[in-house]
RNA sequence: GGGAGCUUAGCUCAGCUGGUUCAGAGCACCUGCCUUACAAGCAGGGGGUCACUGGUUCGAAUCCAGUAGUUCCCA
């Protein structure tokens, strides 16, 4: 019929399976009035390679798409890519200073176009790398953030919201990369811990002996200086207030200000005032309506109001300034000072908070109903926690600053008229002044890359226009994203959906962990110490990288994955494979579909193994509803190996021997149920077994690709709860003589003879009809009943239900089985003690729900039953010894 | 400085709505098996006072507070 190998190679069965489902279409919605399931992919940047982070977001988004697919929802997994402006731009002027040039000597056209022969060359290798893991995204709704479509959202949005007044041109500190030269938001300077110093500087006093001093982490901008400021309340220097003080160096004169921004704590007391160059100084200097002295170039280097610093590297320039400052004694101590300041998210430098002029959204008024969407549950996260996170951003939002100083994105739709001296701001390129017909020019800069990121839902569906893929699938359902980018990313598309499309962008938002290495650093390119999902691939196969991504994502926790690690995937999947082979290889014919979907439960076997479906159908619907994924992997794992394997299949090996076809009916329901409910983990596996199955086994599947088979409901009449006690009596039988003849090293190719006692009704029936079980599973010879303790008997099992005993040719060891003996009462004594010390509390009795009484009291029943057969056993062994 | 997470077997981690069907899994370890599905496997076993201290409760790994260690986010 079929002849598989032993061990499970996924390189031969995972190669045309992807391409298969492309050309059939399988990843594409057909449009209709069902009910719809959308994700939209996190967008990797175009310069991104597929690492182990990708893997894990993006088998996520897989196992739920191909979940509700299957359910029957219309499902669109909307995938692209991001232009990561700064990033991007980065990696092509290394790529031309290879050639020894720099991006202004080739000009701004020329550079772009560069770019973009990048991008079609080398970017969106990622893209590809997707399908290797099996994305079934609807790869012809590929999108760009760069997309003509998605630009004319871009344009649209930036035009509407500077009409409703919401984005403004103003001077404001920002952060700038000196590197990359550019402005950043907020979000992208990542602040890290740094080890620097306190310097303690003198300032004299205009007039008369002596100064203040000023401690500070950045003695360079000391050159900015326009003020030293105290707290009011500050009594210690109250009467310096209003005085003047002369900067080293620069021998200017600045006045001594108050303002209760001043931390009295912080070095003396005295702080120096730069309101170019630190944000609260630009508070403070505002305010008090002080000089802003820029006294840094956009490279990072002194500009001329450094004096005679001018052109000096920032660092340098510490270096000589605090050189000077000592040589002229005014440098009055140095501490040690730990701090932290922000580096450019993409490039690692040093940001400088930079006086500049730059363009910002209010994000105020956007906030607000964002806010809102969170907190009457319209948008959910999983996990719940993260909800704090991101309303505790908006509740202390700032604007944003959206314009950056480089070439690559979206360029900014505003045109600067000079005889009008206003801004013109534009859908439409222009040329000339609306007004006054003289010719505009462009501003320079481009957009911040989020700032076409948080149009994602909606611009990749096609807004503004109003499409019918907009009307089909927007709001989306569900976001999967890491908690790195909920400032940057899910807030704002939060605060667009609602602002533009009058509606939320996705009702969930799930938050995985990131990925890590064994000792729990984060997996990096830097460190070396990254996993190329290829090599996994390449190393177990497609299947075994999901499942054990799959496995390891506990809600909201971070993964420590070695590549060992995907052993576990690869062992599952070459389980899969062999339980099929062993399945198939007893089948004794093709059945027919309705035969196997009609199947009666007949054995108690079969009751159990039915009920366990049920169960474990439902439980693994509920965890994957919940977006537990882990948890319905692990609860179909169990079910499947330990159940199905374990026990079912061992024991259907009996009765395929017979030649009992209705064993094999049972055994493919359950089988063929299992590989649906697997299959959205581990799709290509289950694929090709689904193909052995309709070609050899079963005629009319539901569904030519199991992409497509419906997820199993399992008839709650197979609910069977006496089956699963009675089996599970049976299961314990077997499991309590197989240790036996374990501890007692008895052969393998010595059969036991078992003999029972029977205490409860009904157990004398269980144990007959199961007795080919029994004695196939737990190497016996025979199964005999008998009144009480047999002679040479070695006791396996006993419980209010029966005793069974193993006959010992010779006698038995009688001291190592009454000790055996006396150790189990002891335990199952001391068990009863506690409950009966529970079941004596009046307080118990009195507050307990009745049916925890209830469960007590059969416990207790069923413990002194149990200690009172141990006790009958251990007066009868002594009797022998006797 | 503010906030969040984590602390359960040697290792990596599960444990949703408090009740010995929760004290679990995988790996590692020990014993015996190449029992013709699988040695990437089978059968059996050892190993944890669920970080610490209090509290709530009839009852806490599970809820609350504090302490310690650790990781992360924000300023």
């Amino acid at each position: 019929m079929i002849n598989l190998p032993k061990i499970y190679d996924p390189k031969i069965y995972e190669k045309d399976c992807y391409q298969d489902w492309l050309e059939k279409g399988y990843f594409k919605p057909a449009v209709s009035k069902k009910e719809t399931y959308t994700i939209v992919i996190p967008p990797p940047n175009v310069t991104d390679v597929l690492h182990l982070g990708h893997a894990l977001n993006n088998t996520m988004q897989d196992v739920l798409i191909r979940w509700r697919r299957m359910q029957g929802f219309v499902t669109l997994w909307l995938p692209g890519t991001d232009h990561a402006g700064i990033a991007t731009q980065n990696m092509v002027c290394k790529e031309l200073a290879k050639e020894g040039k720099a991006k202004e000597d080739i000009g701004r056209d020329k550079f772009v176009e560069c770019l973009w022969d990048w991008q079609k060359q080398k970017g969106g290798k990622i893209i590809e790398q997707l399908k290797e893991i099996g994305c079934s995204a609807d790869w012809d709704r590929l999108r760009f953030t760069l997309d003509e479509r998605l630009s004319r959202a871009v344009r649209e949005v930036f035009v509407r919201l500077y009409e409703e007044g919401l984005i403004y041109k103003s001077e404001y500190i920002i952060n700038w990369c000196p590197s990359c030269r550019t402005a950043l938001s907020d979000e992208e300077a990542e602040h890290k811990p740094m080890k620097g110093h306190l310097w303690y500087i003198e300032y004299p006093f205009e007039k008369g002996e002596g100064g203040i001093t000023v401690a500070t982490t950045r003695p360079e901008t000391m050159l900015g200086d326009t003020a030293i400021a105290v707290n009011p309340d500050d009594k210690r220097y109250r009467k310096l207030v209003g005085k003047h003080v002369i900067l080293p160096i620069m021998e200017r004169r600045i006045p001594i200000i108050a303002d209760e921004a001043v931390d009295m704590e912080f070095g003396t007391g005295m702080v120096k005032v730069t309101p170019a160059h630190d944000p609260n100084d630009f508070i403070i200097g505002r305010k008090h309506n002080l000089p802003e002295i820029n006294v840094l170039r956009e490279d990072g280097t002194m500009n001329d109001n450094a004096g005679k610093y001018a052109g000096m590297d920032r660092f340098d320039c510490r270096e000589a300034i605090i050189q000077e400052l000592r040589e002229q004694g005014l440098l009055k101590k140095i501490e040690d000072h730990d701090y932290s300041a922000g580096h450019c998210y993409r490039c690692g430098t040093l940001i400088e908070p930079y006086l500049s002029k730059q363009w910002f959204v209010n994000m105020k008024p956007l906030a607000e109903p964002a806010k809102a969407a969170v907190k009457r549950g319209m948008v959910k996260f999983y996990p719940k926690r993260w909800e704090g996170v991101y309303l505790d951003w908006l509740e202390n939002i700032h604007d944003w600053c959206i314009s950056r100083q480089i070439w690559w994105g979206h360029q900014l739709p505003v045109w600067w008229c000079e005889s009008c001296q206003e801004y013109v701001v534009s859908r439409e390129d222009v040329e000339k002044c609306p007004k006054c017909g003289e010719p505009l020019v462009r501003e320079k800069d481009v957009l911040d890359t989020w700032f076409s990121s948080w149009l994602w839902p909606f611009s990749t569906l096609g807004w503004p226009e109003n499409t019918s893929d907009l009307e089909c699938f927007y709001p989306t359902d569900t976001l999967v994203t890491a908690a790195e980018i909920i400032f940057f990313w899910v807030a704002r598309m939060i605060m667009a959906g609602i602002h533009f499309m009058g509606e939320i962008p996705f009702k969930s938002v799930l938050i995985h962990g990131t990925v890590r290495d064994e000792t729990g650093r984060k997996m990096s390119k830097s460190l070396g110490n990254g996993i190329d999902p290829l090599d996994i691939i390449d190393q177990f196969g497609r299947d075994a990288l999901r499942f054990t991504l799959i496995m390891q994502a506990s809600q909201g926790q971070d993964l420590f994955l070695s590549s060992k690690s995907f052993e576990q995937g690869r062992n599952f999947t070459n389980k899969l494979w062999n339980a099929s082979r062993l399945l198939f290889s007893n089948l004794s014919k093709k059945y027919d579909y309705k035969e196997i979907k009609g199947v009666k439960p007949k054995t108690l076997l079969d009751r159990w193994l039915l009920s366990r479906l049920n169960q474990v159908t439902k439980a693994v619907t509920r965890s994957l509803d919940e977006f537990r994924l882990n948890d319905a992997t692990f609860n179909l794992y169990h079910f499947f190996w330990h159940d199905f394997c374990d026990w079912a299949l061992e024991c259907y090996k009996l009765r395929w021997n017979q030649g009992d076809q209705e064993a094999e009916k049972i055994c493919l329901y359950v089988y063929e149920k299992i590989l649906r409910l697997f299959h959205p983990i581990i799709p290509f596996v289950t694929e090709a077994l689904w193909g052995f199955l309709r070609e050899h086994f079963i005629d009319d599947l539901p569904s030519a690709s199991i992409i497509n088979a419906p997820w199993p409901k399992i008839p709650a009449k197979f609910r069977d709860e006496i089956a699963k006690e009675d089996f599970e009596f049976i299961q314990d039988l077997i499991t309590a003589v197989r240790k036996e003849r374990n501890e007692w090293n008895i052969a393998p190719d010595k059969k036991s003879e078992l003999k029972v006692v029977v205490y409860q009704k009904g157990i004398r029936e269980t144990i007959l009809d199961n007795e080919d079980v029994i004695k196939f599973l737990s190497n016996a010879s025979s199964v005999g009943f008998t009144a009480k303790r047999p002679r040479g008997g070695l006791t396996c099992y006993i419980s209010p239900r029966a005793e069974v005993f193993l006959i010992l040719k010779g006698l038995i060891d009688i001291g190592k089985e009454s000790a055996r003996l006396e150790k189990e009462i002891e335990q199952v004594s001391s068990f009863l003690k506690g409950v009966r010390g529970k079941l004596l509390n009046r307080d118990f009795r009195e507050k307990a729900p009745r049916e925890i009484i209830e469960k007590e009291l059969e416990k207790e029943k069923y413990l002194s039953d149990k200690l009172g057969k141990l006790g009958e056993n251990y007066r009868l062994l002594k009797q022998m010894k006797e």
